[in-house]
DNA sequence: ATTAGGG
DNA sequence: CCCTAAT
């Protein structure tokens, strides 16, 4: 049923190459079956996906941006949504009538108080209100979860219960008795699979995690969800309202959400428990967003979340339509391809044990939840559900060579869409749909995304590209991003080319391949000393280093690029506006991680400046450090300011590691020379013709020869 | 995209 | 290091 529905929303067209398998647990259970037998169903999911996110993105920084007018229509268009959303709900619910969701949903319905109904709507549409939803996002940026969201986090909490909360009511209509005798199954159902899958539960952290975020997490985390939703559900069924650990979780909730929908969507028809999860899908996508913003790396605090979404699913089946959908696809094409990928490229290694995840996921979840066992699940999932990538590198040996890190969610392009307040639900469910399908078509490529900046270099290895296990990982994201290359195409499915990831191998292989690196690296710790090192050399050698193929990826805009618009279908005539976002900085914020300049480094920089002067801190990059992707002109630039200022007080005040005087002397020789011939930039010629005099007459423009 | 400067 | 303005 579910899947006709998707059909009619036409999508059919879209069709995803290579349909990855589920992941074991799931596998077991059945629940992809139809996942499975359905491409389509997956391309469309990750559509789905896409296109919640983008949404929700774009409701967020709408709101953000103050713009009243398109609050306006989002809120009308979101209304009209609900109303949508409802009347799919009795689909689902009828469909899932067998399923637990049914269940769940009602226990949620009851849990959620009406009251907020509205606020909830907010929720869904950030933009709306935003004010809340800013705030909570804020927040759950931050997500220390420490007692600081308490308050907030309950407030969302709350407000997600009322938004599924008008589903329930609905759907208590529908299945009155239905849901009653299910709720108390599906406690039992999901404990029971809880324990059953305990173990696995891992991946269901991750899942939970890479649900918020990404799909492609969620791919990697895929047996992880079920268990974790199981989790989750406990607790808000248990108590629907704020407890504690809720609270403290509430952020990484969301994005379990999010993955147990994904997964329940997947799994709809297959297992009460999964359908029970669905219904959060919406929260997902809004936490993925927040958590994409933030730092994925509270998810251990998302068992409460879990919970929520899971009381979410049930509730609302309209909503779970769309994001339910939009959560199946995800899922299916992300994790399918991500596994691909990952495959392909390195081993993943599910970090059962993932000490390191651990160390990667921030611990900001000091605050679980009283159930040991609980947390228990949720931490393994949090490391499960960063499937531990291990690099290609095979190369270094070193375990420090290891970059392990988990990923929580996928950035994806946030989508603008304006309707008009008259325009039918079914209109803008179809615009979004188009316009999702007109960018999954054209295929999506991984983005790399360094300390907030992409990562464009395929060919560069993870420790050239300042990506290794002693940096902050948290510094490390994914997006996918669609190729919008030229002119925006045609929606046309045709081209799946979905799974383009095909770049993910590619990559693998280049990164893989440099051997400068590689060899720099074996003996490398996972500090960055190697690249240090080589940077000294680099200046001729690593202009050999062959030449980046970012063509392929690299040319994609990241999200800030638009989606491309899709031509209008719909009767309606709805416009899909590619919107850009700016980055929201809390995602891009972090600082970077300090990484001091080694001597070598200094002398690189020292050597260059004198040979180039100081206003060319282009130049001296790619001379002397082409090869340091951490370290930008700006950089060097500021580097050399330091230096200089270094330079000219006592070696007393100097602090951090000493720089040789001989060096400082040099800087201040090349300061000074440099100062005195601005003719940096038209170069020699007016250097010569200023006849400055210092007794350095050279036209040369190159301190060089006379330091030396 | 770079550069220059302030914070 | 970050951020901004001006190129």
């Amino acid at each position: 049923m579910v899947l006709k529905k998707r059909l009619d929303y036409g999508f059919n067209g879209f069709q995803v190459p290579v349909i990855p398998r589920a992941p074991r647990s799931v596998r077991r259970r059945g629940l992809f079956k139809k996942k499975i037998e359905d491409n389509q169903i997956c391309a469309f999911e990750l559509l789905a996906t896409v296109a919640g996110k983008l949404l929700l993105e774009t409701e967020s920084s709408s709101a953000s941006s103050n713009e009243a007018e398109v609050k306006d229509q989002l809120v009308v268009g979101i209304d009209a949504i609900k109303q949508e959303q409802q009347d799919d709900e009795r689909l689902l619910k009828t469909e899932c009538l067998d399923q637990e969701s049914c269940e769940e949903s009602v226990s949620v319905s009851e849990l959620v108080s009406q009251e907020h109904n509205q606020k909830f709507i907010l929720k869904e549409f950030p933009h709306a209100e935003s004010d809340a939803l800013l705030e909570r996002t804020s927040i759950v940026t931050n997500s220390d979860c420490s007692g600081k969201f308490g308050s907030d986090m309950k407030l969302s909490i709350c407000k997600s219960k009322n938004v599924f909360g008008k589903f329930p009511s609905k759907v208590k209509r529908g299945f009155p008795g239905i849901g009653e005798s299910c709720d108390g199954n599906l406690d039992n159902g999901i404990r029971r699979q809880l324990e059953a899958e305990g173990e696995e539960m891992g991946g269901l952290t991750v899942a939970d995690t890479c649900s918020l975020q990404d799909p492609v997490e969620i791919c990697m985390n895929f047996p992880a969800p079920v268990n974790s939703d199981c989790k989750v559900k406990l607790p808000l069924c248990r108590d629907p309202i704020p407890n504690a650990s809720f609270h403290k979780h509430r952020n990484d909730v969301k994005v379990v959400n999010r993955d147990d929908d994904e997964n329940s969507s997947g799994c709809n028809q297959r297992s009460t428990k999964v359908k029970a999860f669905r219904p959060s899908p919406r929260i997902a996508d809004r936490r993925i967003r927040k958590l994409l913003t933030s730092k994925y790396w509270k998810v251990a605090p998302k068992l409460k979340d879990y919970d929520i979404s899971n009381t979410d699913c049930g509730i609302k089946p309209a909503c779970r339509n769309r994001k339910t959908y939009y959560g199946r696809e995800r899922y299916q094409r992300d994790t399918p391809f991500k596994k691909r990928k990952w495959f392909d490229k390195s081993s993943v290694v599910t970090s059962d044990g993932g000490v390191s995840s651990e160390s990667i996921s921030n611990s900001p979840e000091k605050g679980m939840s009283g159930d040991k066992s609980g947390s228990d699940a949720l931490l393994h999932g949090a490391n499960g559900i960063s499937s531990t990538v291990r690099g290609h590198q095979a190369s270094f040996h070193s375990r420090d060579s290891h970059v392990r890190l988990s990923i929580k969610s996928f950035r994806v392009p946030e989508l603008f869409i304006e309707v008009p307040e008259s325009a039918t639900v079914g209109s803008l469910k179809s615009t979004v749909m188009e316009a999702v399908t007109a960018i999954l078509s054209r295929g999506l490529h991984v983005g790399v995304l360094l300390r907030g900046k992409k990562v464009s270099d395929d060919d560069r290895t993870l420790l050239q590209t300042g990506i290794s296990q002693n940096d902050n990982l948290d510094t490390l994201g994914f997006t996918l991003e669609p190729n919008l290359a030229q002119a925006p195409s045609p929606l046309c499915p045709e081209d799946p080319p979905f799974l383009i990831p095909c770049d993910t191998p590619q990559r693998s292989t280049r990164s893989t391949v440099t051997p400068l690196l590689d060899s720099g690296v074996s003996d490398a710790s996972p500090d960055p000393s190697p690249v240090s090192n080589l940077n000294n050399h680099v200046e001729s050698n690593y202009d050999l280093v062959p030449s980046p193929s970012d063509v392929l990826i690299g040319k994609t805009t990241p999200e800030t690029k638009a989606l491309v618009a899709v031509p209008a279908m719909n009767v309606e005539a709805l416009a899909v506006v590619p919107m850009n976002q700016k980055i929201r900085r809390s995602e891009l914020a972090q600082r970077r991680t300090r990484r001091p300049f080694s001597v070598s480094e200094v002398e690189a920089l020292v050597h260059a400046v004198e040979k180039l002067g100081t206003g060319r801190w282009r130049d001296v990059k790619i001379r002397s450090f082409d090869n340091a992707n951490h370290r930008t002109y700006v950089d060097l630039k500021d580097k050399w300011k330091t230096l200089v200022h270094t330079a000219q007080i006592s070696p007393q005040q100097r602090r951090g590691e000493p720089v040789p005087q001989e060096l400082l002397d040099r800087v201040l020789s090349a300061h000074s020379y440099w100062s005195q011939h601005q003719a940096k930039q038209h170069g020699k010629h007016q250097a010569g013709t200023l006849k400055i005099t210092e007794g350095q007459a050279e036209e040369d423009g190159s301190l060089k020869e006379e330091v030396i």
